[in-house]
DNA sequence: TCTGGGGTCCTATGCCTT
DNA sequence: TCTGAAGGCATAGGACCC
């Protein structure tokens, strides 16, 4: 069996455990930028507020509702994250980090346990050592227990935050209350198509050819379809291998035309991508750029474009990645254009073990040695005072994060006192 | 004026080699 | 040497997730 465990409106519930008074009131937690809204309380639901709303556009509603309005605080999420997570680990070996507010725990030998009691003793002592409320769904396979986790967040009153699918009969009765657009797996397109069809739940999705389905969805849409009818085909992912790219990507405050300061920019990115990679102790071939004008201004010319830039050899180096990273602007930047994000992927990535030479073209071998000095000067300092010279050397350009909470957990003067 | 960021997997396509 | 089939690989783009 498995289950999963999912953290409800867990931004939110961050902030409120560090700040009880906010509890029953509506709060809203922005993205970067304090873009749009991306986690919110139940209150802020019932005001109807959407995922994904825009802050400008529902100012009005925030101001008349009192809503409490948080920029996002990663740090603390991330911290809090890793501490559920811990307890969870504590009541299976077989657990899948989903996301930072998702697991999968398997459940293998537990026949002798009433699985709906054992996973309330572990809500309950996750509010109790963290004070993050958790919902959790459990179900023969993993596209199961999402949908039982979605009953139990749905119908708090009745399953108390715990559902568990047992039956044949408790599953058709899932599937034909679960929209089509609400299947784990099923996106936007992908409902849109099969409501033309008149599928418009689980149920009538599980219904259809498997050869229907493989040919409009491949083997992914198939392989969902197997977990709806609760044979089990995804399996836990325990040990989640390195990362295959990753990217530093951001939109700017305005727009921008000029190409010296999108380089700074995507310097300034190339930068960041290769610190994570020395962080996870890898190296990198191939760095991606990539620019777009702002695609909510349908009255202005439009432009994107990408490009992949392949590096001769293997790379975590600051110099290089920016090197690669401003060519590659250069190839794909177009004057006359208002451009509002950008963002350097770096891929083809490969563990610092297993470095392998080129036999013509090298790293310049004092790179490694400078890099590791910075990283120190670094770690140190706590903030980026080691620039390149194509990076902001004024720092000019700074995210609006105008509604940040504190570092409760992980800044030793944003601790909170007890009196 | 102001609309996030970071990932994964799958498929089609075109080129190259055998 | 030419040719076609088949497989490997890189790349771009789509769809999805949180």
């Amino acid at each position: 069996m498995f289950a999963l465990v999912d953290c409800n409106n867990f931004y939110v519930s961050c902030e409120r455990v560090f700040d009880p008074t906010l509890n029953g009131k509506p709060v809203v937690v922005l993205s970067n930028n304090d873009g749009c809204a991306i986690s919110r309380s139940n209150e802020a639901k019932k005001l109807g507020i959407p995922m994904g709303a825009p802050a400008f556009k529902y100012e009005k509603v925030f101001r008349n509702n009192n809503v409490k309005i948080f920029s996002s605080n990663f740090p603390l999420y991330g911290d809090m994250s890793s501490r559920v997570m811990n307890i969870l680990s504590s009541y299976t070996p077989n657990i899948e980090i989903y996301s930072i507010d998702e697991a999968f725990l398997e459940f293998k030998g537990f026949q002798e346990y009433d699985l709906e009691v054992y996973c309330k003793e572990i809500q309950k002592r996750v509010l109790k050592w963290t004070g993050i409320p958790i919902s959790i769904g459990i179900a023969p396979t993993k596209a199961l227990a999402k949908v039982a986790n979605r009953i139990s967040k749905k119908f708090p009153k009745k399953t108390k935050g715990v559902y568990m699918i047992k039956s044949d009969k408790n599953r058709i009765k899932a599937l034909k209350w679960l929209e089509i657009e609400n299947v784990w797996g099923i996106g936007f397109r992908h409902s849109k198509k099969l409501r033309s069809f008149e599928i418009n739940n689980a149920y009538d999705f599980v219904s259809l050819n498997d050869d229907w389905v493989r040919k409009q969805m491949s083997v992914v849409g198939l392989r969902l379809k197997k977990e709806l009818e609760g044979e089990s085909v995804l399996y836990l992912e325990e040990n989640r291998s390195p990362k295959k790219a990753i990217a530093t990507t951001r939109s700017f405050e305005g727009t921008i035309t000029d190409f010296e300061k999108i380089k700074e920019r995507i310097s300034t990115f190339a930068v960041c991508c290769a610190e994570k990679l020395r962080l996870q102790k890898s190296t990198c071939n191939a760095v991606y750029v990539f620019v777009r004008s702002n695609k909510f201004q349908k009255n202005k010319p439009q432009y994107r474009n990408g490009i992949l830039m392949t590096i001769p050899f293997a790379t975590n180096s600051n110099m290089v990645i920016s090197k690669y990273a401003t060519e590659g602007l250069k190839k794909i930047f177009r004057p006359g254009f208002n451009y509002k994000k950008s963002g350097v992927i770096v891929m083809a990535i490969n563990s610092i073990k297993n470095y392998q030479t080129n036999l013509f073209e090298n790293e310049n071998p004092k790179h490694r040695k400078l890099m590791k000095t910075i990283d120190y000067i670094q770690k140190k300092d706590g903030q980026s005072k080691i620039k390149l010279a194509s990076q902001d050397l004024k720092k000019r350009w700074k995210m609006k994060q105008e509604r940040l909470s504190n570092l409760y957990t992980t800044k030793i003067n944003d601790i909170i006192e007890v009196k």
